[in-house]
DNA sequence: GCCCCTTATATCAAAATGATATGCGGATTA
DNA sequence: TAATCCGCATATCATTTTGATATAAGGGGC
């Protein structure tokens, strides 16, 4: 498994829909996997750059005179062959990095509320999240069927929902524990 | 939030408990925070180097004759204050990537049995992860309360066993979603 | 007219990834 | 006994990713 670039599949997989230039696709990202993938403008356009030299894509200027210049990418055959041959190969990425649980699990060298207040925070943001799945998924169920592509959709947004849940009641259960803790015994009796 | 070597951190804090090699710390890393944050040889020995550099740690060659040279590190005074400080701040980075997921989400390019064998794959993985955590969890209750590490030890542990279980639910649950589905009716009726 | 926000492209240093190179000592095997 | 393989141990490197910043045009509000 050589060390391989991932974005190149996610820029032509968005392109295999519609043309975009790379301001949409960061846009299209953030909005449709951001919440298992972050991708960031320093890997887009450098991609882009390499994908269209490589003829994978090609690239126009956008006609419309109004805002900004825009350069429009599409995808090409070629692109498209790339794309279907990575769906096809089985082995994953996967990593997942948590600076929280590495602060906790340093978390004796501090005061107990410095690892509470951690998680507190912790559970604002994900219930956040969770929010804003629920919604993505209460919007997909109403057009589910219409086509395929909404089915592989929503079971992105079920691995969210359950991570997200599964995030809340972890931090709920470390709560407990922290608090059933006593503080090193040095309370006064 | 500037771009921050996390790596510092997992090195003081293991340093923190004793005296390690590089390659101690990667297999302590492995065996304790791999579940949630994965670190390789091209971080630790520069970032050892860099906090040796910086006063943070001190170097000494192990006298043991037997078996190859090792260096051994110890935190210091300045290496523990970095520590603490770092412990204090409650700001956290937190990324997860998984490839699965983009190729789920682009699926609809290939026949479902690719995405149906990507996710039994997933599910063989993380039925072994979360034997794995199980494991370390009851070999924790039987230590719990002798010192308040553990109860740190035992919070990330937690975490690990929620979400791997949440993997295992997701998969069963997208699964059955993909098999319901006709495919594409293409079917002779 | 000024300020701020969104759109849009682009680059850069620092950090992380993932693979590989090297060598010693001990155990297993031919 | 020699050959081979494995675990220990240090180290480096190209590629990729991160996260921040630079630049600039156009639109809306005041």
């Amino acid at each position: 498994m050589a060390k391989e670039n991932t974005t190149i599949y996610i820029i032509l997989g968005l392109l295999n829909h519609e043309d975009l230039s790379g301001y949409d696709i960061k846009k299209r990202a953030d909005y449709m996997i951001g919440s298992f993938w972050e991708i960031g403008y320093g890997q887009i356009y450098p991609t882009l750059a390499k994908l269209e030299q490589e003829g994978l894509v090609t690239k126009r200027v956008s006609e419309e005179s109004k805002g900004p210049e825009r350069n429009l990418y599409a995808i090409t055959g070629a692109g498209r062959e790339v794309l279907t041959q990575w769906l096809k190969v089985p082995e994953q990425k996967e990593y997942t990095k948590y600076e929280i649980l590495l602060k906790l699990f340093f978390g004796s060298l501090v005061p107990v509320e410095e690892s509470t207040k951690r998680i507190d925070a912790f559970k604002v943001r994900h219930t956040e999240n969770l929010k804003m799945i629920e919604m993505f998924k209460a919007n997909l169920q109403r057009v589910m069927g219409e086509d395929q592509d909404h089915l592989f959709f929503y079971i992105t947004v079920l691995f969210g929902e359950r991570i997200y849940n599964a995030y809340l009641e972890w931090a709920d259960e470390a709560l407990k524990l922290l608090q059933e803790t006593p503080e090193k015994g040095q309370e006064p009796s």
